[in-house]
RNA sequence: GGAGGACUCGCCUAGUGGCCGAUGGCGUCGGUCUUGAAAACCGAUAUUGGGAGACCAAUCGUGGGUUCGAAUCCCACGUCCUCCGCCA
């Protein structure tokens, strides 16, 4: 939820905002209105109580002879209160409504237009020349098979499409790569944490996943949970209702989790292999700073995406994502894109955005300092997303005989060993 | 699943229909005293909304209800605790 105070003193930026993301530029006026109407309501409604507390008070004082009378208008102005008390109540839902359509206000410099309008900001690394290396580089599937570390043919036996096996190599390289994520976030103040994945809806409307996004999240009707597409559900969700002390922010926290999407409207993408499923693993940072830290810490976060991506040493690239393309939440994303040389392409490997006050309004967190208590700021960013990762690994790291050279920082993780080596079939 | 009990301001707590936005203690902040600190004493110390403001309104787990008036009475729900059963 963006401040309301912004939309009324500067209805211009908001619109431009909407325009901005290909979103509804009337819903601005729609907020205003139902704003102005709102306020009058809660005048008449506290006018009234007012007045009725006063003959309340006389009541308890009255004689008995004057005390009919009373009552009977003390009467009346109930019948008044409870009136305007629910115009003022369906009013504030509407205003919740409309407001909670609005996305976030888009920071100045976010490249206009859509998916492909990003801003490319700078490569990492070099892609291998595989033709002058004199073999043809097999993809994460045919190599995961050869390794035996990935197994989809029975990921969809048994579940289906978009879900996959992790098997004996890619099993230990998934838990090489969370405990060199995990230090590397410890190493830095993160608090590791594990979070639930099945959460309330409040959880999952207050991070702004029921909007836009509502169609890739699973829900389980029976029991009325949501399970989390990424962990920064719950990781916002935390501190959802409490007032943090401002001198321990920024406070950091590194979730690791299983994450689920339904992948609706993703029909025929990348449907080999494992860079679109609908189960994997994360480690994902997640931060709650002051407003006027927003930015800073944001390119930190960034920075750590870049730390990790070093360290396993594939070549990427960082974009910065264009406003249509931003979740409604983000005020500004940069994500950073792992080349994988079958698709001679870069992929999103990790994803990191400034979600300024917009989740903590929704989920009433807050920051007490010297100038009293007021929403603080929200960004996440992707530090490991499991098997995007592996796929980055095993593509860029092959060798001609099938077998996966290590990256010296996950060999401390996997018994020292320098290289995966292909199993008989 | 069954039976009881609890839920009040950062923490603990008083409060059974109007004198209660709410007592007291702890903590925190400011002051007096002190070379400095501690102790003692004095004072301040929830949040939200409306209003230019004096102020006004709302909030005692949540939502309903009774009443002129609810922290207080009634109903439902939530969370936690204890006991019993069940499962591991």
């Amino acid at each position: 939820m963006i401040d309301l105070k912004v939309l009324r003193e500067n209805p211009d930026l908001v619109r431009a905002s909407q325009r901005a993301r290909g979103e509804d530029v009337g819903l601005v006026d729609v907020v205003l209105a139902a704003d102005e109407r709102r306020r009058s309501l809660i005048v008449e409604f506290e006018g009234l109580r007012a007045e009725q507390n006063l003959l309340s008070k006389r009541v308890g004082s009255a004689t008995p002879a004057e005390r009919p009378n009373l009552l009977e208008s003390a009467k009346d102005l109930a019948n008044a209160v409870k009136r305007a008390d629910a115009e003022r109540g369906a009013a504030e839902s509407a205003l919740r409504e409309a407001s909670n359509a609005l996305s976030n206000i888009v920071e100045a410099g976010v490249p206009e237009g859509s998916e492909e309008n990003f801003v490319v900001l700078e490569h990492v690394g070099t892609p291998r020349d595989f033709a002058a290396e004199g073999f043809e580089p097999l993809d994460h599937v045919e190599l995961g098979k050869v390794l035996g570390a990935i197994d989809t043919e029975r990921g969809a036996k048994v579940s289906g499409a978009r879900f996959y096996y992790l098997t004996g190599n890619g099993a230990l390289l998934e838990f090489a790569l969370i405990n060199l994520a995990m230090a590397q976030a410890a190493e830095h103040g993160f608090i590791p944490v594990i979070p639930p994945v099945l959460v309330k809806s409040k959880a999952m409307e207050g991070t702004g996943f029921l909007g836009q996004a509502a169609e890739n999240v699973f829900h389980l009707e029976e029991d009325d949970f949501y399970l989390v597409g990424t962990s920064e559900v719950p990781l916002a969700a935390y501190h959802m209702d409490e007032i943090l002390d401002g001198a321990k922010l920024p406070l950091r926290y590194a979730g690791f989790s299983s994450c689920f999407r339904r992948e609706a409207g993703a029909y025929g993408k990348d449907t080999r292999g494992i860079i679109r499923v609908h189960q994997f693993d994360k480690v994902e940072m997640f931060s709650y700073c002051p407003p006027d830290e927003a930015p800073a810490e944001h390119r930190r976060l960034l920075a750590w995406e870049k730390e990790f991506l070093n360290a396993i040493e594939v070549p990427y690239r960082v974009i910065d994502v264009a406003a249509g393309d931003l979740g409604s939440s983000a005020v500004r994303k940069f994500d950073c894109e792992a080349w994988i040389p079958t698709q001679n392409a870069y992929r999103e490997v990790t994803s990191t955005s400034n979600c300024t006050e917009f989740q903590a309004r929704r989920l009433n967190i807050r920051m007490r300092d010297s100038e009293g208590t007021k929403p603080l700021a929200t960004l996440n960013g992707t530090l490991c997303a499991v098997p995007r990762i592996i796929v980055a690994i095993l593509e860029n790291h092959q060798q001609p005989d099938g077998s996966v050279n290590i990256p010296l920082a996950l060999r401390p993780y996997l018994g020292g060993r320098e290289k995966f080596l292909p199993v008989n079939a």
